[in-house]
DNA sequence: TTTAATAGTGTAATATTTACACACTATATT
DNA sequence: AATATAGTGTGTAAATATTACACTATTAAA
């Protein structure tokens, strides 16, 4: 009737062309020296929510990040101890906000490193699984979601837009039709600027526009 | 470092035009006496989904439905004995194949019924808020899930499969576009049958084909 | 036979999606 | 100055999907 409860983090971040996992090595038994989810206990007292924060900042360094719910794992045999329930959450960062303050403030994990999603080492517990199916979920809610732009830097041009599309959706899209769809949505306010220090044509930048976004999907 | 753990069970239903779910009455305190999602507590050695058949039968008479977790709820303040962390899970059951056979086979609910979502009683803990985010996820999925058909029974009319819709999406649809839409879909077996006793014309019976279903979202 | 209740059906206008290829521009190199 | 390189930016026609909209057909009961 008791449980032992933890909270794993999925900690997403583009960089490069690919889709990033950020993942911590274990220092402790079980699965000492595997790469993980940066996870650990929740605290008697602590809310949930709580625990998300102060446990993805001990294990990765990061501070106020936003993480949402994505499910609950409970295997009776993913611990010699007995049963552990996990809840996942998972959250998309920018990854230059991030790239060097990436570092456990905790013993219990070595280092905090960040995987493309495409080459992941074995991982302990069932950790696999958890990605699996947070990325599911990304590919299914990319349409209604603000997460393609939670990935990009704030201005960001639309061949790096289209690079997150095509990483979350797993296959090529069609440059022009891709241009015409997501401009029709009305939500991307061109900019009179362009990329800097690109030794071939720059690309204009654009912004998005979270209160045109929000609009679109209150009413409906 | 531990806590309670529950499984609570979000089982919805058709009937009479309404989509309803099922309550029981708590024999048990806190809030004896109240309407509350059947759940109770998992048992140590116990996986989580064993818990989640366990329970669902021993709280509503029940068997072999198949459930989907919705998400983990966790709120320190949800009883006063301290945290009791939840795990809610969904199904959807064809009202007649279940009609009498409702009734807790535990001491700890002295009853239960099906309630029409749109008029429900005053809820034990956080459990209107389960029943609210479950109506939300229920009505994101419904293009892409059987979830209409698992509430329809194995014959139905193309009115009462709109009547489901349209309470899954609360809102009203145009007859001949719905009909349009959802025959183009093509899993929609037209049958050589009309709906019995009905004192007015009788409508055409259509089954789904599961397999047409799965082939449609199978590759994209 | 009439009434009540629901079933069943089509079209035109608009919007969205798809498939598809080449000229342009900025920089680096010679 | 000329050229190579690498990625940017753009249009159209065909096919498909969505929307708005109203009347006739059928059955059983009165």
């Amino acid at each position: 009737m008791h449980t032992h409860f933890t909270i794993d983090c999925v900690i997403y971040s583009f960089h490069e062309g690919q889709l990033k996992v950020l993942l911590t090595e274990r220092n402790e038994s079980p699965y000492s020296g595997w790469w993980a989810l940066p996870g650990f206990f929740v605290n008697k007292y602590e809310e949930m929510e709580d625990a998300v924060a102060r446990i993805s900042y001990e294990m990765t360094g990061l501070k106020d990040i936003f993480m949402e719910q994505l499910a609950a794992f409970a295997g009776v045999k993913r611990h010699p101890e007995g049963r552990i329930l996990t809840v996942a959450y998972t959250t998309l960062i920018r990854f230059d906000d991030v790239k060097n303050k990436v570092k456990p403030v905790t013993d219990y994990m070595r280092q905090a490193n960040w995987f493309s999603v495409s080459e992941l080492p074995e991982l302990a517990f069932d950790h696999q699984e958890i990605i699996n199916l947070s990325l599911d979920k990304l590919k299914r809610s990319i349409s209604y979601s603000t997460a393609p732009f939670e990935l990009l830097p704030d201005k960001f041009t639309l061949t790096q837009l289209q690079q997150v599309y095509e990483e979350i959706l797993r296959k090529k899209l069609d440059k022009r039709n891709f241009r015409k769809k997501i401009m029709n949505l009305g939500y991307l306010k061109e900019l009179n600027e362009v990329q800097q220090h690109v030794s071939y044509r720059a690309a204009r930048l654009y912004k998005f526009d979270k209160r045109k976004f929000a609009k679109l999907f209150s009413q409906e």
